[in-house]
RNA sequence: GAUGACCCCCUCC
């Protein structure tokens, strides 16, 4: 049974949901019993597979046999109605697990936030993640990412950096990407000094920034004028064995532009020609409201005409 | 031998 519930689970890892079935029909037929772990391999397999009638089937089927589902399963089956974004099934689901003595642990409620987040419904979020610390079920990385994730969209800069902090207090440590989410919130914000300061945390943290959030305080440095420092960082970037994206280009030639800087936004032009970084349709458009704005309209010209033999189109 | 997020984070308009 070990052997064959292995097999079910590569083979629900790779997403073949009709060989895992048939496999399942042809253990039982050679007369091994599955067991509870079997069953929630199944369960969560098919589940995450977003093939949510097979996990109902197996879940029943369990019950049937006289299986009892355990936490594993219930979460399994439970991500896949999140994943379904079936959230009345979902809540109904995580009534039956307290009332029938499963419980919930930290995947019950990271689940069942991500499902609130996705869906927008941010107060209920809030509420389950003040059930979880009342249970005394201790969030973890993934739960406080999620949080930090779903935060993103509604201006919630100060709400994440503080998660963001709790994190740090209870020892997790947040990936590049969920440091890049705050940055990028606080620079949305015009909080730059506090992006910043996210940003000498992470590196005395030990978490090794990305190119991307290099750019995302690049941008932030640029909105504010602050050029010099944003050409500070860039070779901080450049030192730090990251290698400049597009992007990065793109974001620091605007930012020189919008600055008056002419001159050293198209040295940058040349730089990023130099590196055989190609340049895209924003990298024109950047620089032609630059040279435009400056009068240098011939240039201006110029870049136009290279721009559309380079296949661009103008907007 | 089994369960959760991100992995389509960043740039012009």
């Amino acid at each position: 049974v070990v052997t064959h519930s292995l097999m079910l689970w590569q083979m629900l890892k790779a997403r073949q949901i009709g060989q895992a079935w048939k496999l399942f029909e042809e253990m039982k037929l050679n007369g091994r019993v599955p067991d509870v772990i079997a069953y929630s391999i199944l369960v969560a397999g098919f589940a995450k597979a977003g093939a949510l009638q097979e996990a109902r089937k197996v879940f029943d089927e369990m019950k049937e046999k006289g299986v009892a589902p355990n936490l594993h399963t219930y979460n399994g089956y439970l991500d896949g109605l999140v994943k379904t974004r079936q959230m009345e099934q979902a809540c109904n689901l995580f009534q039956e697990m307290q009332e029938n003595g499963t419980g919930a642990d930290a995947y019950t409620y990271t689940t069942l936030l991500d499902g609130f987040v996705k869906v927008g419904r941010i107060q209920e979020a809030r509420n389950l993640y003040q059930e979880l610390n009342e249970k005394g079920c201790s969030p973890d990385v993934v739960t406080y990412s999620v949080l930090i994730l779903g935060l993103r969209k509604g201006g919630q800069a100060k709400k994440a950096l503080q998660i963001l902090n709790k994190m740090k207090d209870v020892g997790c440590l947040p990936s590049v990407m969920t440091c890049n989410t705050v940055m990028h919130s606080l620079v949305k914000a015009g909080q730059m000094e506090a992006a910043l300061n996210v940003f000498n945390e992470m590196k005395a943290g030990g978490i090794a920034p990305s190119v991307s959030s290099f750019n995302i305080l690049l941008k932030g440095l640029g909105n504010w004028g602050q050029v010099d420092d944003a050409c500070a960082l860039f070779e901080e970037l450049k030192a730090s064995g990251e290698v400049p994206s597009e992007i990065t280009y793109n974001t620091l030639i605007d930012g020189l532009g919008k600055a008056g800087r002419t001159e050293k936004a198209a040295e940058l032009f040349k730089d990023m020609k130099e590196k055989r970084l190609a340049p895209t349709r924003i990298t024109y458009n950047c620089l032609i409201n630059v040279l435009a704005k400056a009068g240098q309209t011939d240039e201006a010209l110029t870049l136009f005409e290279e721009m559309k033999v380079n296949g661009f189109v103008p907007n």
